[in-house]
RNA sequence: GCCGCUUUAGCUCAGCUGGUAGAGCACAUCAUUCGUAAUGAUGGGGUCACAGGUUCGAAUCCUGUAAGCGGCACCA
């Protein structure tokens, strides 16, 4: 007899080898009826596994949260069979469970198209009304081998290869289908339901490594209800509303063109966001005791080498040269991928004292990088663009400190944005790297006390982890992981540890003895690249920015000709002020001009009519809201003013009353 | 870079199985002076991404190139 704990305490006997479902249906019938699965020791399982030995047990029914990953994972099994029946010598290979659905990658000379999918979900729906039964059994290697061998499924041989021996090779039938997997499952295909659909194909390397095979992966979603689907299905259209490229066409901010793939045509609007972004950095860079520098765009190849980029980095250079026909000057040019080399050249112009350190050099630095033509994507990944990167050269025992300093202004900065959920990450040494164990056991130490002091020092409100593994060669990092309005993450910020580049470009100082010591270089970015965080907040407001941000926060609009000189008198006196006014003269109806300034998504229009230009006052209607205020101009002008103040710039005013 | 798809007016898109281009918005002109999300009329605008090929004839079919989109890989 084996003793099962429930999830109210109670404690009931049952004869061992009792399944799951069994002890379902000792409930009762319609508990049976709706449970999917069971966890055992919090352990998700099948419910048709015989249990053994004591253990808390918990049936975990359709509507259970934790019956969705069953759901999305039984959809993808069902997926392959209908794939299979319907187009026969398709080989399967994996079909995981993904945040929001599932996928499964195939192997099949056509690819699949996009019309294949209405078929395919046709069919998935077909055999879901067969409501078959998953059953689990566990094969031996050599008899799973012979299966898929005889099926031709190639892929499936290599991952049975890949299962580690001991470990039982388990396949899921449902009907006639089967897959290895390692489950669980539910209890039957009509458990998934209808709240799914087939989203995309896309090809997918095999076992993610670019060197193997092409794969097709159809992708899709599935829900508990038709309730979830259509809500997903609806937050994807609300994110693609807010898409920066759609919003930077809209909107006027920049655009992209053949000629330059990767690169960006900031238009005024646009680079007007830019400037302010680069202005709030600066403001809060002075008082930490930066330096502002900048560094040329074009050094010889030689210095590249020095630094290692020529050997390492090459392939995501650009190089250049005199174009002219009859040059005799061969001398080949990098154009920077980086700005730390240039920022140690000026380290290392004149002797620096141990009394320069921490030295913190700042540069709003432009770069550009050969990126993967795939991976080019609107702003977030772009081939030419500007870091605000900034290297700190100190001793080891200022790096925690210093690190330290990077954290409060790289949070702080975020908050200024709206962004409050961060996420910390401490990549640790790659197996590629530079540098003794004893080196990275030191640094990796001082980061992981960083790293605890961050956590302690938010009060909880920011998350940490370690990624093993993902370190520069150069040194550890912290990775600062954003999460926008919609709840997508975005990865700025970094601080990295660097023992390596000063000494290969030989840069020093003079230690109080006397000598010439090494320093440490850390390098960091709050934004990163500049472009690619006003893609992010871009879609992180939707394009409804703050008014300190917006690229034009007001617009003053007449309702007929008589009150222009009154609103170009208004527009002359909040540009004055500075403020980013644009007043519309226009010969059109003041519905038209509203309409036209709200989609345009400016925050603040000032109706100016034959009332207002008498009565010296402005009519107040906000982005977003019908409702209209009165004011009189200077009482506007002020409220407007204090509210496009950036919020830096607002705490200051608040210290100094 | 890899797989698939796409590329027609400034924007969004239509153009069936080949017979040499169309709408809405935008723009310009004229009329309208109208109090909070589209006033009306008229007009201009396209070597159909680019380069080849097939054909009597190509936006339409084929090949290549480029850029973009969705993934994958990459992302110091």
């Amino acid at each position: 007899m084996i003793h099962l704990t429930f999830p109210d305490g109670s404690v009931r006997e049952f004869a061992a080898g009792t399944t799951g479902r069994q002890v379902a249906e000792g409930i009762s019938k319609s508990l049976a009826k709706k449970s999917v699965a069971m966890t055992l020791g919090g352990t998700l399982t099948d419910l048709s596994d015989p249990i053994t030995a004591d253990a808390s047990i918990e049936i975990v029914t359709r509507e259970d949260p934790r019956a969705l990953e069953l759901i999305r994972h039984d959809a993808a099994h069902v997926m392959a069979e209908a794939v299979q029946e319907l187009f026969p010598g398709t080989q399967v290979t994996i079909g995981p469970v993904i945040e929001n659905g599932f996928y499964y990658d195939f192997a099949r000379p056509e690819p699949f198209t996009t019309e294949d999918l209405p078929k395919i979900e046709a069919k998935m729906r077909e055999i879901i009304t067969r409501n078959a039964h998953f059953t689990k059994e566990v094969w031996s290697r050599e008899e799973a081998k012979r299966v898929f061998a005889a099926k031709g499924e190639a892929f499936k041989l290599e991952l049975i290869d890949a299962i580690p021996a001991g470990q039982d090779l388990k396949i899921y039938k449902q009907g006639q289908w089967f897959d290895l997997c390692r489950g669980p499952h539910m209890a039957s295909t009509g458990q998934i339901g209808s709240a799914f659909k087939l989203t995309k194909v896309a090809g997918a390397y095999w076992r993610g490594d670019s060197t193997k095979p092409m794969l097709t992966r159809i992708y899709g979603t599935a829900w508990h209800d038709q309730v979830e689907l259509d809500a997903y299905l609806h937050m994807l259209e609300e994110a693609e509303k807010r898409d920066h490229r759609k919003l930077g066409r809209e909107m006027d901010l920049f655009h992209f063109q053949e000629e330059g793939p990767g690169v960006v045509f900031w238009h005024s609007k646009g680079w007007s966001m830019f400037q302010e972004l680069i202005a709030y950095m600066r403001r809060r860079l002075r008082p930490l005791g930066y330096q502002e520098v900048n560094a040329p765009q074009l050094l010889d190849k030689s210095l590249w080498e020095t630094s290692g980029h020529w050997g390492w980095y090459k392939e995501n250079m650009f190089a250049a040269q005199s174009a002219g026909d009859d040059t005799e000057d061969e001398r080949v040019f990098a154009i920077k991928p980086m700005n730390c080399p240039g920022h140690v050249q000026i380290f290392k112009h004149g002797l620096k004292s141990y009394r320069d350190l921490p030295l913190r050099m700042a540069e709003f630095g432009a770069v550009h990088r050969y990126e993967p033509s795939g991976a080019l994507h609107g702003l977030m990944r772009v081939r030419g663009f500007t870091q605000d990167d900034a290297h700190i050269f100190c001793t080891e025992e200022q790096m925690a400190d210093e690190c330290l300093k990077i954290n409060d202004l790289i949070l702080s900065t975020y908050a200024d944005f709206g962004f409050g959920e961060v996420v910390v990450k401490l990549s640790t040494r790659p197996e590629k790297r530079v540098g003794s164990d004893a080196v990275w056991d030191h640094a990796e130490a001082v980061m992981m006390r960083v790293l605890k002091t961050i956590e302690e020092q938010s009060g909880g409100k920011i998350k940490t982890g370690i990624l093993e593994g993902e370190g520069a060669f150069y040194g550890p990092k912290f990775e600062y992981t954003l999460r926008d309005a919609i709840g997508r993450e975005w990865q700025c910020g970094t601080t990295q540890v660097d023992f390596n580049l000063p000494e290969r470009f030989g840069a020093f100082y003079v230690d109080s003895d006397g000598t010439k010591k090494t320093p440490v270089m850390i390098h960091r970015a709050i934004c990163g690249s500049m472009e690619r965080f006003l893609g992010i907040l871009i879609e992180h407001f939707a394009g409804h920015f703050p008014l300190w941000f917006a690229p034009v926060q007001v617009v003053v609009a007449t309702i007929t000709s008589e009150a222009d000189g009154y609103a170009e008198a208004v527009v002359d006196k909040l540009r004055a002020a500075g403020l980013r006014a644009e007043v519309d003269l226009r010969n059109e109806k003041i519905n038209y001009k509203v309409r036209e300034h709200s989609v345009a998504k400016v925050p603040v229009i000032l109706v100016c009519g034959k009332r207002e230009a008498e009565e010296g006052t402005v009519n107040i209607r906000r982005l977003g809201s019908r409702d209209q205020v009165s004011a009189t101009l200077d009482q506007a002008l002020a409220d407007l003013l204090a509210e496009a103040t950036p919020p830096d710039l607002q705490r200051k005013l608040a210290a100094a009353a």
